[in-house]
DNA sequence: TGGCTACTGCACCAATAGTCTGGTTTTGCG
DNA sequence: CGCAAAACCAGACTATTGGTGCAGTAGCCA
């Protein structure tokens, strides 16, 4: 796009150097084979074979394979919170009151789960948290940064539905925060465990429910 | 029970045998390790020497690795199978309405998993889920009949609720029944990740405020 | 022309992982 | 007590794993 000239940025998204478009390769199939058969089920040897590259090549990019965990985690962290960006941005567009923005969000949240074409891959996060200790205390820290973000960010939005909304009920706000992350959580082991791609999105449409009765009633 | 006569195993609960002993002990400690650091990431060796035996004795007890796999699974999917009975006993000997006793049920069930003294220690499911590929085809169908067990078990519950309270909301019985699968080993997640073993029992109080909700309105 | 990026090739290593064969002790039980 | 079965032990063996070290080089950009 635009090859005006001379050393400008190419339209924001710069291409990728052959460099970084060989790191994101190895991370790709990385990602891949971890949520399939764990972190240390997952060899260097079948990452480099795959990605045509060599020992050497690998070492290139991270220094040990704890650098290549933690490359893992803060790629997927950066991805979930721009589709959140993404989702929550659409959201408010469509509908200016707290409550509705939000439950449009579950909805477009759940649409795009549901559209996956393989079903959800499976959460970085969670993977980790059942082979903490495999990692360095670095990671970890990342992971539980992982989700108290997520915490943080839909607390934020259920402070401001909860002031124009009381609850129904008597409920903790940083608990029904957390639920959407364990529901999610919780949906992608049933889809990926019983190879059904609906059942995640399905517990997102049921938290959803559960929001709107908790603040609307019904 | 009494202990009238002969041949009656004493009390019903037999003693282990030794050679029960060491499989159990075997089992406890892999167990523990294979939660924290993934199945591969769990090593004979370390196994051996925690237990105290030699590699030939595990192999005396597990044919091979995957053997121990399933073993641990299938050990995992009965103690479940009877912490339910058990619950789900109790909650009835206090309250013969269905919908009152489910949501009895979930208390007691949030109240034995506030008591563990370390918290939950993980679900195998969950981890089992998302090391698939490291496993026979026969273990992973069994951790796939481990949750439709949940479903069923939790969905004739719910049957039984419905009939007698039209629930407020339109709502899959199934997905109503996968989501305390769901909410629980999210709620693990969340738990284990933050260090906090107060956040998986406040989530399936969560989900018992949906129930009451959904079926009760208040 | 030189320097940087992004690798390849190969040699080598200690530590495990998982298996197997064949023996030995220990235990329950009649 | 005596003996078969149960419950191990000793040790050898091989492939793999994560990792180190170093020398070399193709391509590109200034």
């Amino acid at each position: 796009m635009s090859s005006n000239g001379v050393s400008n940025p190419p339209m924001r998204i710069r291409t990728l150097s052959k460099g970084e478009q060989t790191r994101e390769r190895i991370l790709d199939l990385a990602q891949d084979a971890v949520l399939h058969k764990g972190f240390a089920g997952t060899s260097l040897d079948e990452l480099i074979a795959a990605a045509g590259i060599t020992k050497s090549g690998f070492f290139y990019h991270f220094r040990d394979k704890n650098e290549l965990a933690k490359a893992l985690l803060e790629r997927y962290l950066a991805q979930e919170e721009e589709l959140f960006d993404a989702l929550f941005k659409r959201a408010d567009e469509l509908n200016e009151d707290p409550l509705h923005g939000f439950l449009i969000f579950l909805k477009l949240l759940a649409d795009t789960l549901a559209d996956l074409p393989n079903g959800h891959p499976g959460c970085m996060v969670a993977s980790y948290c059942y082979q903490d200790h495999l990692f360095s205390q670095e990671v970890r820290a990342l992971n539980a940064r992982g989700i108290m973000a997520w915490r943080a960010r839909f607390r934020a939005r259920l402070d401001r539905i909860a002031a124009l909304y009381p609850p129904r009920i008597d409920v903790d706000l940083d608990a029904l925060a957390d639920m959407l992350s364990a529901v999610a959580d919780g949906g992608i082991i049933l889809s990926k465990s019983l190879r059904d791609p609906r059942l995640l999105p399905q517990q997102v449409m049921l938290y959803r429910s559960f929001v709107r009765l908790a603040f609307l009633g019904n």
